[in-house]
RNA sequence: GUGGGUGUAGUUCAACGGUAGAGCACCGGAUUGUGGUUCCGGGCGUUGUGGGUUCAAAUCCCAUCAUCCACCCCA
């Protein structure tokens, strides 16, 4: 029966059978968030376009094709938040958190979006969750970034993930490393991609991760960002390898993990599910120590990751893992008659007052019919209230596990359902 | 943005040029006041949409939209 509209394409409902898995997910990244003393931050859902175009990189592909630009009624840009990041150190900045106690260490979750072509794992409208740690450059502030993704993961049961880190180093190291790239690469330029013949001009890293196979036998022998990192970034990255080793938090390095956010240095990981799809980040993060001040702030340092919940839904379902019971109501309360009914629904108000969830269809009017819905509602009791139970001011609990019922005094339902 | 696959009942699928069907789910009944099992009964659904070919189209062709998978990119 398809009416005459659908959802946006790469948009999707999150419906009743859906939602108590994400409930479920949210709750455990909530309380690993208070485990690791983590706040909660809530941005706008569009901001200022220039944000992003400069924060992202205006190179970047999110920021070249996919973003949804929009201008309101005062010819103002704005643009539908494609990420994170951006948004959160413009508020720490904008909000003056830096000096205030308790706010550097922040997490959030929401929708994001990207014009994109949808596939598995990859939507429009997706949802995220993240966490942003700003005004450390100690390493390990990077490990304990790490450990929080590591945390999340295994608090939900997941097995079949992979952390892989690397150093991308900071400005100085990036422009020798890329001039080397440059070097290396060409000679074979004839031998590379028409992709990555530009990617070679413009971000001379992204070849690293080209998956076309002639670029990637290429790459292979390229050099290591790694022998290019300045001491200040090869100490820290050193530390932040120790550290992890000494929570005991498996890694492995990967040079070629690279960043398609501009605004990325030194510290870059990423949680990838190895049997996922082609979309098999679960997370990805870093460091990102230019941001707040090419955004107008004060230059301070920070590191965050996101995750996408799709994905993570799909991981837990691969592994058939638990998202937790439904939600179902204690109490179905079934009447016959109009009077128990009358009486019935001020009963419902008086439950649900104290706590009771209790369920109730006025559209089913049979025995049957009243506890064929109260099975399927899967109620821990039924409550009958029919004309003989109301004479004798007494109604019938039943037990719905066992079959088990007695008559109680309609007085005491409350008592007797709420230590139960 | 590129390539390939797929669009039939709520859902999973069948029918592949000649009257649109089944399982599951859903609703009702058997049981006029007791569920989960069982049995019986209940489906006209613009065959995604719009064109075209044909005596005849769910079926062939074109377009379009959506979806899936992959490229790209990323969460």
């Amino acid at each position: 029966m398809a009416g005459k509209y659908k959802v946006p394409r790469g948009t999707y409902d999150i419906l009743p059978s859906e939602s108590y898995k994400w409930q479920f997910v949210t709750n455990v990244f909530k309380e690993v968030a208070r485990e690791f003393n983590y706040k909660e931050i809530v941005t706008p859902i569009f901001e200022n376009n220039e944000l992003f175009e400069r924060s992202v990189g205006e190179d970047s592909d999110i920021v070249e094709k996919e973003m949804y630009k929009f201008e309101d009624k005062k010819g103002r840009i704005f643009a539908l938040r494609p990420e994170g990041t951006a948004p959160v150190v413009r508020s720490f900045i904008e909000n003056g958190l830096m000096l205030k106690p308790n706010s550097s260490k922040l997490y959030y979750f929401g929708p994001m979006f990207r014009y994109d072509r949808p596939q598995k794992g990859r939507y429009r409208q997706f949802y995220q969750y993240g966490i942003e740690n700003i005004g450390s450059n100690d390493p390990y502030i990077d490990a304990e970034v790490i450990s929080f993704a590591y945390m999340f993961l295994s608090k939900l049961g997941l097995k079949n993930f992979e952390l892989q880190i690397n150093s991308i180093g900071c400005k100085n190291c990036t422009q020798d490393y890329d001039n080397a790239l440059k070097e290396y690469f060409t000679p074979y330029l004839n031998d590379l991609c028409s992709d990555c013949r530009k990617r070679l001009m413009k971000n001379p890293k992204r070849v690293l991760d080209c998956k076309v196979n002639t670029c990637k036998v290429n790459a292979d022998n390229a050099p290591s960002m790694l022998d290019y990192l300045d001491e200040n970034c090869k100490t820290h990255f050193n530390k932040v390898q120790e550290y992890l080793k000494q929570i005991n938090i498996p890694f492995k390095v990967n040079p070629k993990i690279v960043r398609g956010l501009d605004y990325y240095s030194q510290t870059a990981f990423e949680f990838i599910d190895t049997n996922l799809g082609a979309q098999n980040t679960l997370i990805g993060g870093g460091r990102y120590d230019g941001l707040a001040e090419q955004l107008g702030g004060k230059n301070m340092p920070g590191i965050g990751f996101a995750g996408g919940f799709e994905r993570l839904l799909l991981s837990m379902e691969e592994e058939k893992l638990s998202f937790g019971k439904q939600q179902t109501p204690k109490v179905y309360l079934i009447t016959l008659g109009n009077e128990a009914g009358a009486t019935g629904i001020k009963l419902i108000m008086e439950l649900r007052m104290n706590g009771i969830s209790t369920a109730f269809d006025p559209d089913k009017t049979s025995m049957n019919a009243q506890m064929k819905t109260a099975n399927k509602t899967g109620a821990e009791f039924a409550l009958i209230l029919g004309e003989d139970e109301l004479k004798k001011g007494k109604i019938i609990l039943k037990n719905m596990a066992n079959g088990e019922q007695k008559e109680i005094n309609i007085t005491d339902i409350i008592n007797s359902l709420k230590d139960k």
